[in-house]
DNA sequence: CGCTATTCCTTGCGACCTCAACAATTGTAG
DNA sequence: CTACAATTGTTGAGGTCGCAAGGAATAGCG
């Protein structure tokens, strides 16, 4: 049985001038500005996946959280965490513990090291987000980014959990 | 030697509701549109690595490209743009062919295949970063967008540049 | 209660990327 | 012309991630 691809599109609707403007600048910025990011939290020994997981645990009371909800919430399969926290584990910012109510369930906890480390680092995370992007644009342009994409994100996570 | 954190912070400039709100609903948009995105050229057999390569030879002149100005553009290490050709080899959407003119350098030249592939999924790429983004927001927004972030990226580009 | 279904985490495997090292070729200075 | 430097592409090693499979524990239904 041979693979089905879609069928063809008559007439596509490609993208105007502008519409190619904003397409393109949006792919640009998202792949400059993650490194620029990246290269923010470096200086720490971390990259931004593991400053995301401390961001999270130092949110959860107790400085701790399920693997299972901790990877719902970073969008991470449940091997990608159990692999990223091996090496916060390794560094000595996280901790592994069996819960006590569900022995299925093992909590990463944030250490004191690790708390220590966020505390100095999210000041400067913070502050690349500002340098990289809302320093660049006026209040209206940042109003109209937080209009914009919370529509589209609420679209394509609609779309998401509608088909599958 | 030890290795020099970055000085201390005194007064972060957290972010504020609207800039938090815009923040985060940028973060998700690009985790959910990258997603949204492979899943449409998926179909053809494709990553969006693979049709982004595919895009780049079919603009050139004699569907064909050196490698390293095609890893320039792809903003893809050499060795990264070496693995990613072996796939579009051996799927026969693009070929291998030493350059004429310089025997250090390899040309990645687009087969019929490729081509005729790549014209058959065009459309429905496009018609999804319209479905996902373009569409979602109206004519003001997409001038926004387009402005806002081209100014974000050349700040980028230009912090980048100077830098190292 | 007892059996089955589900949840949770880990591990093997493969895909994909970068960096460092390398060989081959070309460019350039003396 | 020769020797040294720069460019180009590939390979090996190492890192991250997802999928599929599996073992342990819990939840739910008869």
């Amino acid at each position: 049985m041979a693979p089905e691809l879609p069928q063809t599109i008559d007439q596509p609707r490609w993208l105007d001038p502008v519409e190619m403007q904003a397409w393109r600048a949006y792919v640009d910025t998202v792949y400059a500005l993650q490194h620029a990011l990246e290269a923010d939290v470096a200086p720490f020994g971390l990259t931004m996946g593991d400053y995301e997981v401390l961001v999270r645990l130092s949110e959860q009371s107790e400085r701790q959280q399920r693997m299972c909800d901790l990877a719902a919430e970073l969008r991470l399969s449940p091997s990608g965490l159990t692999r990223r926290l091996d090496g916060l584990v390794r560094a000595g910012l996280v901790s592994r513990e069996p819960s006590p109510d569900d022995r299925r369930v093992m909590l990463a906890v944030l250490t004191d090291a690790g708390y220590d480390l966020l505390v100095r680092a999210a000041p400067h995370h913070v502050e690349g987000v500002r340098r990289h992007l809302i320093d660049q644009l006026d209040r209206r342009e940042v109003e109209a980014l937080a209009s914009a994409f919370t529509k589209v994100r609420d679209g394509l996570l609609a779309s998401q959990t509608q088909q599958p």
